[in-house]
DNA sequence: GTTAGCACTCAATCATGGTGAGTGCTAACA
DNA sequence: TGTTAGCACTCACCATGATTGAGTGCTAAC
């Protein structure tokens, strides 16, 4: 694709990003020769302009107007011209101080990164907590609330602390659960829940033969405790600066926007598709498929501890996002909350 | 107040509201006489409403208009002309089978009633849920992170879970937490945090003569831990029914009304000061204070367990609320709560 | 290959006038 | 004295039409 633009097509195509992403007005050939020093006149910049309306790079609102990129321009833009730079010390510096860690327990972290990231963006800032299923076994414990009902908490490596109200044998005594609780966090101890479900399942298996009565209720409650049905936390900040946004000016804009970011659910499903990717990731709203997200952009970018909990962090905007300013933020946070996350710095 | 009116400026005051809260248009003089068999001519109605408009119950947004309620209008249809029904038994069961609070955490529980409130009301849900401070101690645990920080896990009576993470002594070992958890589980049992912050107190002082170093570290741990910091949770739901209302079409007015929601502080606050009165309560939004509540109406009731523990639930509207349609609503639901948390019923 | 020139398009803005819902006031009526 | 018919008046709303200006596509000359 790089190849099939001339150097000139792709300053112009770059010019006419850069200028509809402060403007957000369609962008004419005169202000193009004028402000940018290409020694063109307007009617050669116009010439290029129609070959890139051609590749579906740029379209234009109506025949009198400007030319706005097309989510192809500015994936092109992307994936060819945008150069990000890293942070320097400086800056690094001020980000890490904007935020305050301190003492804070997993959730309050994923608000704090949440409010910081869509304080500095100025857009709306998306973290999804780690997946329970992805935690670290640290530690079980079994209360009883009512005569059949049992509050199970468990606790992860990071500090994760999850809850869930489950069904179970009403004849179970506080002492049963007790020692249930003894023997799962002496055998359980640092597997993933990954490695748990299935070190659970082998050995409810293998125990058919010999009886240890207790073993085996331990095994299923725990079994029953830790499916994975406990719902990912998505953290949405600062929803209101989305409204901000000459794109979502219209009432009916305004309301599918909010919408959007209310459906935690779909917003979840997207997040979870890039998971397996590493570094900065960018997805422009025309394609996703689910929710909608036309005219918006995602920059995310996932964290993660070195025992593995994956969460994903970013900031979700308008297609005509500053790109070149948000990316970095988005990459150094994720660093920081990964360093966070092992304790490493605070 | 209620005796300055005469009978037919209370049912021509009572028409324009009822009319206005169906329609969000000003009603017109003609519309009243012959919508409404008060068998007076346009004419007369207009004399009654000017009077009306002289007390401050109606005004006119310009003069060929009809008139619309005041605040004020509002809150005297509130007080002397609404009748509010009780549901009777099918409207009760139907809302009640609307919940599914089977096998949920506190949380959850919070979170499906606002989702339903918002959804049976059609407008946006708030719920609150009990402040930790009045809630009643169960169980308490403590749990090393790293050299000096601990994360406390609290489970109150209705198995609500707290945790936080707090900096402790260094020097203490695993068995020391495990005693001095062990300590306060049996001697705290059943109280009220605030009862379980004075004893604390009131042991730490008396054990200044004889040293029992381990329960010394239990109380001032405890203490640090029972702190009040803990943030209200409140949750919001349909914030985009919000948008639906023809009072927020502008896309200003959606900005700040979305805003306002963001804002959970200063809603939490405004919830707040209801939490000592009993059964349903109305805030008219323009007398509210810090929060940006012009146009707006809280509905709101508190529900408690036989413990004490106190929250609030209700809905955000236009002040062109049905209130005689969600008053009831709300009204049930609180007391569906709180038999919820007692665990009479699921 | 580049550019000046020109006709053309079209959103945006503004002024204009008609329409209709609604008002306030007055005078007549019961 | 309370009620009502009549009437002049107000004003948001809507459709119409003219004007403006930014921008385009095309063509012919450089």
């Amino acid at each position: 694709m790089a190849d099939l633009l001339t150097e000139r097509s792709q300053n112009i195509l770059e010019a006419i990003v850069e200028d509809y992403i402060s403007s957000a007005e369609p962008v004419g050939s005169r202000a193009i020769s004028r402000k940018h020093n290409f020694n063109l006149s307007p009617a050669s910049v116009r010439n290029v302009m129609a070959d890139l309306e051609d590749m579906g790079l740029l379209c234009s609102p109506h025949t009198s107007a400007g030319r706005i990129p097309t989510g192809k321009g500015f994936q092109y833009y992307i994936d060819t011209l945008l150069e990000v730079r890293d942070l320097n010390q400086i800056e690094k510096k001020n980000l890490h101080n904007s935020y305050r860690f301190q003492n804070m327990k997993m959730e309050d972290i994923m608000q704090e990164v949440g409010r910081v990231l869509s304080g500095l963006s100025q857009y709306t800032g998306l973290v999804m907590a780690p997946k329970f299923i992805s935690t670290v076994f640290r530690q079980i414990e079994f209360l009883r609330l009512s005569q059949g009902r049992l509050l199970m908490i468990y606790v992860s490596e990071t500090g994760l602390v999850q809850n869930k109200v489950i069904e179970a044998d009403p004849t179970l005594t506080t002492s049963d659960l007790e020692q249930i609780g003894n023997y799962l966090n002496s055998e359980l101890n640092g597997l993933s829940i990954h490695e748990v479900r299935s070190k659970l399942k082998r050995e409810l298996q293998e125990d058919q033969s010999h009886f240890d009565k207790l073993k085996k209720r331990a095994l299923s409650l725990s079994c029953a405790a830790l499916q994975d049905d406990v719902e990912d936390q998505l953290y949405v900040s600062g929803a209101s600066l989305m409204l901000g946004q000459p794109e979502f000016s219209t009432p009916e804009q305004m309301q599918r926007m909010i919408q959007t970011l209310e459906s935690k659910k779909n917003l979840i499903e997207l997040l979870d598709r890039g998971q397996s990717a590493e570094g900065v990731q960018i997805f422009i709203g025309s394609e996703s498929s689910h929710v909608d997200l036309s005219d918006c952009s995602l920059i995310t970018s996932n964290f993660s501890n070195q025992k593995g909990a994956i969460g994903t962090l970013g900031v979700i905007g308008p297609v005509r996002m500053n790109y070149s300013q948000v990316v970095p933020i988005v990459d150094f946070t994720a660093q920081l909350v990964s360093r966070v996350l092992d304790r490493e710095i605070e």
